[in-house]
DNA sequence: CTCGGTTGGAACGGCACCGTCTCAACGCTG
DNA sequence: CAGCGTTGAGACGGTGCCGTTCCAACCGAG
């Protein structure tokens, strides 16, 4: 291509301290009023600058959170290594709940997984950089707990995770409230248990003749009170 | 007071059908762009009538989302009591997954509950909505299995319910993907196992000091200690 | 039947943001 | 050290929303 013209250099180069303090500034814009806010004229306000140098670099908003997003994604985060179940799954909840008690992280983190939602890129970028980041922490350690024989092969591993991480994402971005001390102790014991228990396994309720529980007719079917009309 | 005035009435009174217009339209609304980008515009616009008609209801993007989402609480969520912590938490986990699988209700939800992260108003009245329309339904299922014996009166039912709600919940709103058959029986059985391990108690993992858990008075105040946004 | 009082709808000025464009300043490359 | 080429900053027209004001239509109380 055109590369006889000679490289770009001196004040021609995109400065680098500009752009940490426009990372800043989005992160801070995303946790005080969210992704549906957020403006590119208050970021380039808040970083002290002007919106071309937001523009030259992004082209718009959603390129610009998709990236600070995969770059923060790349933060290594420590992988517990230590050779039993349960304490890789308390170094794992010592781990998730430092990271979401940080102020920016517990504020975008939820924003940013509603807005995912709705909006397929970042719902993409999410998962790419969860899953780039160490293809699932959660995912490693439930493979060598099997490798060690502390875990059923046949375990449901979706299920696993959900196990593991819901509880404590649950209680720091939802319910918000104080952990008690020990909670995550316990927590981490509490899961190692029913993740060893036998139910984990998929072949287990279904001897002969099946339709256990065939829809809950127990309950309503289908919430029919629901105010809202379900065809737009 | 002034009564003496004769009663507005004929044309002088709200139209109702125009009232569950934009109610439904503000439902539909934050499913498609949020909270934060909702608009009376918007609103009034998909709804078909004028901005006037919502002004005169609510007379802010707050009240009028508060309202809505006060009353969509009043939801008589069917209460699960079939004697068995087992069956009612099974019930339990099928009620969630159908109001989850709803499609404004999935979209929502976390939106609602991201927002309530940084505007008290929202947060309050979100668990004013969720606790007065059965005072948490998983405080009762636990309460009834104390009583029964099938629990321990001294589990931390704080942490029971993070076990109980997380999972799921994370599945159906975060990691969004589809739940094998067999899924809500095995986390209910699961689950359930867990509640019933004497992991659950307290005094576990003390064995010197006791640590009397000084924070736990009969009824919360109103968990007070808010992480309002600090020195950015 | 009359008309009071409120309704829904539209128009209005103001404001924030969008995305583009122009322009002086700048510092390294050659 | 000269000047190239990009930089950061501000200005600009366009758009969407806010919250208010104005007005004709309307229906039932009296």
């Amino acid at each position: 291509m055109t590369q006889n013209k000679r490289a770009p250099a001196g004040a021609a180069v995109l400065r680098g301290d500009i752009t940490s303090a426009l990372r800043a500034a989005v992160m801070q814009e995303l946790a005080e009023v969210g992704y549906g806010r957020l403006s590119i004229e208050r970021v380039a306000r808040r970083a002290g600058v002007g919106k071309t140098a937001v523009y030259r670099r992004w082209g718009s908003k959603l390129a610009m959170v998709l990236d600070i997003v995969s770059e923060l994604a790349v933060h290594k985060m420590p992988l517990p290594d230590t050779g039993s179940l349960h304490d890789d799954l308390e170094i794992l909840l010592q781990i998730v709940n430092q990271v979401l008690q940080h102020r920016l992280a517990a504020q975008v983190v939820p924003d940013l997984l509603a807005e995912a939602a709705r909006n397929p890129q970042i719902a993409e970028t999410l998962q790419a950089a969860l899953r780039a980041n160490q293809r699932n922490v959660a995912d490693l350690i439930l493979g060598r707990a099997i490798e060690r024989g502390e875990l059923s092969p046949g375990i449901d591993t979706d299920a696993a995770v959900d196990l593991i991480i819901g509880p404590l994402y649950w209680r720091l971005a939802i319910s918000r409230t104080r952990l008690p001390s020990g909670y995550l102790p316990r927590l981490a014991a509490v899961t190692t248990a029913a993740l060893r228990s036998e139910l984990m396994s998929p072949p287990v309720p279904k001897p002969a003749a099946p339709a256990p529980k065939p829809a809950a007719p127990v309950v309503a079917p289908a919430t029919p009170a629901d105010g809202a009309p379900v065809t737009a």
